[in-house]
DNA sequence: CGAGTGACGATTTTCAAATTTCGTCATTTT
DNA sequence: AAAATGACGAAATTTGAAAATCGTCACTCG
């Protein structure tokens, strides 16, 4: 019974902290992440700023569990692409193209998001290291699957994983990206992917 | 007889654009960028602040110079070793290494230097892209050096080298190299200079 | 006549006071 | 007893007036 209790209250709990974070993307979005304080999203849910405080310990940790939540839809995005049938080359491509596209369209549609990337990166989240270690883990994976089929070289997948996610980095660093999206003299992202899926091949 | 007087005009002017521009390195490096003034640089030179006006038009365009100043460094550098009597991609690996290790050298060196690189990277300089299409091109030419020994794939060489600098550029860029040092899982320089060379080849 | 300067208005930066926001806790509500 | 709150001190942010800095210009000096 109280194992019914239990997930009676969790689910409640969950309820309210995906409440709070719906209203807090929401607002960080409109506002911007600065702009926003904990009694603005209390008062778009109606309830009292300290009750937030049951549920997150900080404004920050908020943020902090909004990125965890914006690159888990990525890394599901990618461990989708990943599972597809078909070669080891054509799943990177894809990983990679679906990963600039994703970081494009979460920089360029709105100015405030930049904002709350820029805080993120500085603060040096182990959030975001978490996210590259499970990114390169399902990059080792597809190039475990490509060595194995012959498609590429034999080599470390764990190792080409990192190499081959720190070549398109221009890709999918949000930072860099902002930087480069002007730019004229710059490789194409299609050229850069196939730069780097040859650099796997034998 | 004009030329002569042009002559010692010009490298008059050059004498004390020198000088400011050295004592502007001096002190930026010293005390911060937005904490050294033109009358800080003037003092220290014993010229009038008005002074400095003849010569640059703003502070900026000093800061500018200096950039164009340091950034021709990194290019001699890099122009030196694509001329040495050694295969394309022993070149291109000693390239990568040297640029690696002056970005890092330059911006672990002083906490001050970063200030100067970010405002550089941010007011988007002319300048920057500039030295990136330079260095872009000595990799185009070692590249096509590559190719017509054998070395490497028929390609187009100014494709290929973008390609090449893209892929390193987590050991080039300096926000990214000041983020990246700490870091544990990640690929190493050497690792991903092999690896971005491996895609050259046939 | 060109190199160099002091004085000055316009713009930025600084700094401390006033205000806002953060996060805690005793208390109330359900 | 758990959920929620109002009130409050500590910490951060805003504000605006004072000070510093930027960049110009009429002027002097060699």
């Amino acid at each position: 019974m109280s194992e019914l209790v239990d997930t009676g209250i969790d689910a409640a709990r969950q309820e309210n902290v995906t409440r709070i974070l719906d209203s807090a993307e929401r607002l960080f979005r409109h506002y911007g992440y600065s702009k926003t304080n904990v009694a603005d999203i209390a008062r778009d849910l109606e309830m009292s700023p300290a009750n937030i405080y049951r549920f997150f310990a900080s404004k920050t940790e908020i943020h902090q569990a909004l990125c965890a939540r914006m690159l888990a839809a990525s890394y599901g995005q990618a461990l989708e692409t990943s599972r597809l049938p078909l070669s080891a080359s054509e799943r990177l491509r894809r990983y990679a193209q679906g990963q600039h596209k994703m970081t494009v369209e979460t920089m360029l549609d709105e100015q405030k998001v930049h904002e709350m990337v820029v805080v993120a990166i500085e603060r040096d989240w182990h959030v975001i290291e978490k996210h590259i270690d499970r990114m390169d883990g399902i990059l080792a994976d597809i190039i475990r699957e490509g060595i194995a089929a012959g498609e590429f070289a034999d080599q470390d997948p764990e190792k080409a994983a990192r190499c081959f996610g720190a070549s398109i980095v221009t890709l999918c660093h949000p930072q860099i990206v902002a930087q480069c999206l002007a730019k004229e003299n710059r490789a194409t992202p299609d050229e850069l992917i196939e730069f780097a899926i040859r650099a796997l091949k034998k």
